[in-house]
DNA sequence: TTGTACGCGTTATCAG
DNA sequence: CTGATAACGCGTACAA
């Protein structure tokens, strides 16, 4: 139906070969007079070639996909945003899939994907991985994974956060505030931030002489859903003044649920995040949390897999982003005292 | 590099319309021993069809393209899911596009989605419109447009949600709790969802006969920042008992500032919501709000773009999706005395 | 400076 | 039941 380079070839009284390097800026060729005539036609007809008829031939699409769990989950919202910034400032267009943390939908994903024939692929890879499955999977695009590892067969590359530094600045924090004995509610043990937020909370503690105490780390969700019954349904030890938690969702639910119990933030208890989503900085009291640049993440993430499909190699293969602490209203000193009854004002 | 049709042929000892037709399931017209061996090497090689190629032969991509202001914006993260899995409940793919709300870059992604021979789009539209720039536009492909008229030359259906009914049932719910002086904290004027927010704001007012009055509307932006800034900058006039809000981020902000000025809310002041984010319910005090089932409202827009691209015309070109009243706790019936500062407890 | 002709990987038609 | 072959729209050597 629509216009093609046959058709302009012959409004403009010229051969195909011609219009197509008018179209491609290859016109070192063509004579002056030809090129303006052959554009004109091109406007007027509203022109637009084919990128698939294109694709053919470059054995390129300009498009990328992007697999992450769920866009409504803050962190992702943001990165997803950053990574299709990025993908269009380098002229790309960017796939989107979610992929609700189940490996067979990324698998399936993954597979539309290459028969679109893109040209690469960021993963935010789902929780549970299958090394065996996935080794059978030998991906002919390149795939740049965040935070996550990934085992199908292919050219790979790594981007991540260093969750271990970020929960270790959390609780020297925490710890330079006088705070001993900091209860952790973490989301899902299996994965891999998990651990290693694990890691750094427990550095800290090792670094400053305090002991570990295993009944401080609570398992559960990153949810506010989470943080929220956690803290309806069980009673806080009495020697916890601070609670550092998986993400910033699960905080606000711990919030939330200490607001009803008249617990007050940080008066009797600090609260830590993680993430920095927009929705710390809204609530009350202000979050006190660590920044995942999510943004930046998914950027950064989509510009290493444009490198790698351009052949710009000469960057590491593991690319590592740093975190930062953001102090606002939810933590606090500890008091000398005791949690006392003395002080119910606001 | 990878495998083609060609290539399994050969390997099978078969011409390649034989194994296209074993791809398609065409296959009633070959034999089961040849279909069987066919299929086996095609595992084999792990080979996929390139879409591309059958493409240009089907004239159908299975891709259509999503263009919103921001996915940051919490109302669009929902829309986008809902499109997402719209999409790939009907074998199709989203190529994701943000325009930051600038006409320019919409007309762009446009541009770039034609080339990229989508099947159709779903759009958006950015708040300011240029509707004679627009009417030269004859886009070649389906467009839904969502909540806002467009202007482009082509096949085009709109899905909206019902603004009127919305904002008239909130305002109605805060007049029938007693309030009658209600300010209206909206976001920018041309948009037309402040527009029919206006009108069903006055429209309840009319039908309760109560005057409205012009001072109690003001314009601002969709952000926290704005209804946080509004109240720590201006003095609520005494007689205010309720502030209906653009959106929920508008709301949120106020109820921040709120907190600060030490004005109770609900107590002092009922504040509503527009949107039912997601923060909405973790809030404290839980955000009463009008929710628009934007989740849905991305959903029903690709199904009907696809309804539209697969010949399915028996629907409707307008679709209204209907709000519904959330009552939580940032609300409450009007106090008969005025304001007072005899009651300061929590 | 411009045009011819081939090929990209697939589907669809039609002959065998 | 199976296989040649044209066609889809374009880019590019190579010929003119």
């Amino acid at each position: 139906m629509s216009v093609t380079i046959k058709d302009i070839a012959r409004l403009a009284g010229v051969s195909i070969a011609t219009v197509s390097k008018v179209v491609n800026n290859k016109d070192f060729d063509i004579s002056e007079g030809t090129r303006v005539r052959v554009q004109k036609i091109i406007d007027e007809e509203n022109y637009r070639p084919n990128s698939l008829a294109r694709s053919m031939i470059t054995k390129t699409t300009k498009t990328v996909g992007l697999i992450i769990p769920d866009v409504r989950n803050p962190f992702f919202t943001d990165l997803a945003r950053g990574a299709e910034d990025c993908a269009k400032e380098n002229g790309y267009s960017l796939l989107f899939c979610n992929s609700d943390d189940v490996l067979e939908k990324e698998i399936e994903y993954i597979n539309t994907l290459v028969e679109k024939q893109v040209d690469g692929i960021v993963l935010a890879g789902s929780i549970n991985r299958n090394k065996a499955l996935e080794e059978k999977y030998s991906v002919t695009v390149p795939i740049v994974s965040l935070d996550r590892k990934v085992y199908f067969k292919g050219i790979q590359a790594t981007v991540e956060i260093d969750n271990v530094t970020g929960a270790h600045d959390a609780i020297e924090y925490l710890i330079q505030s006088g705070h001993k004995d900091i209860l952790f509610l973490s989301g899902q043990e299996e994965v891999d931030i998990s651990k290693d937020r694990l890691i750094g909370y427990k550095k800290a503690l090792e670094e400053n002489h305090i002991p570990f105490n295993p009944k401080c780390v609570i398992f559960g969700l990153y949810k506010s859903e989470f943080g929220y019954q956690y803290i309806m349904e069980n009673d806080l030890p009495k020697e916890v003044t601070a609670i550092f938690c998986g993400n910033d969702l699960i905080a606000l639910g711990v919030i939330k649920a200490l607001k009803s119990k008249k617990i007050k933030v940080p008066k009797d208890i600090s609260i830590m995040g993680f993430d920095d989503i927009s929705l710390a900085s809204i609530n009350t009291p202000e979050l006190t949390t660590v920044k995942q640049p999510s943004y930046e993440f998914g950027y950064i993430a989509v510009q290493r897999l444009i490198d790698i499909i351009e052949g710009i190699t000469n960057r590491k293969d593991k690319f590592e982003i740093k975190t930062e602490l953001i102090i606002r209203e939810s933590t606090a000193p500890r008091r000398n005292d005791t949690k006392s009854d003395d002080d119910v004002a606001e």
